[in-house]
DNA sequence: TAAATACATTGCAATATTACGATATATAAT
DNA sequence: ATTATATATCGTAATATTGCAATGTATTTA
């Protein structure tokens, strides 16, 4: 098959694993962590930066985009990406709800 | 290609995705989140939870097995899986790391 | 020992992801 | 207007993931 069957979960299930997908690429997660420290984010630079081709950067960040992790202003001739600190906000939530949920001590 | 290329990658940035891949998926979500309700956890329950053959189950729970997420004894005839508590710790330490970087305010 | 139970593994089809060259688009500079 | 720069999109090849039937393996019960 191939395909996920999302409706045997709850949509609480769907989201986490659609927001944890969208962190499963060291190229995504490091586009995040270049966006965090460099405070605002082009292209190019993380064609540089992370030695991916240009259609691979652009790809990878609007994955990020349509989940609305990041969201990009147009700058000029560049973009300007950041990250979208709601959605964020909400990311870091649903983690530590899971995280958090285990009391670190119930092993068999 | 369909490849990774890890290499252009630090070997947390890669951690961390490999993580996120593993919660990457809603059946392995609620794997977690049964394991983590009661306790113990057997392959076969899940088979009734999930809806999923037993076939998938085992393997999603191999995934999660194979990065050490979860353990898993032989209990008379059937298995009983749960948390790594460490891995667990290991795991909510990197996520924590990532989402604490953000200071919540440098959008451009 | 034979049958039943509980997983694990194999093999395979359908689909998704990753990567990139080529090309399109849109703004800026000359 | 033309050219350069920056990014997006398209098309495609290689690989990975998802799901399951069929089968294998190991333990328990009859």
């Amino acid at each position: 098959m191939g395909i996920t069957k999302k409706e045997l979960f709850t949509s609480e299930q769907n989201e986490l694993a659609s927001v944890a997908k969208a962190l499963a690429h060291p190229a995504r997660i490091a586009i995040i962590q270049h966006m965090i420290q460099s405070k605002t984010c082009i292209n190019s630079d993380l064609v540089q930066e992370l030695g991916l081709a240009q259609a691979t950067i652009s790809q990878h960040l609007r994955e990020l985009k349509d989940l609305q992790i990041i969201q990009g202003n147009i700058e000029g001739v560049s973009m300007c990406y950041c990250i979208n600190p709601e959605k964020w906000n909400e990311i870091r939530g649903l983690m530590n709800a899971l995280f958090d949920a285990y009391p670190l001590s119930n092993c068999c």
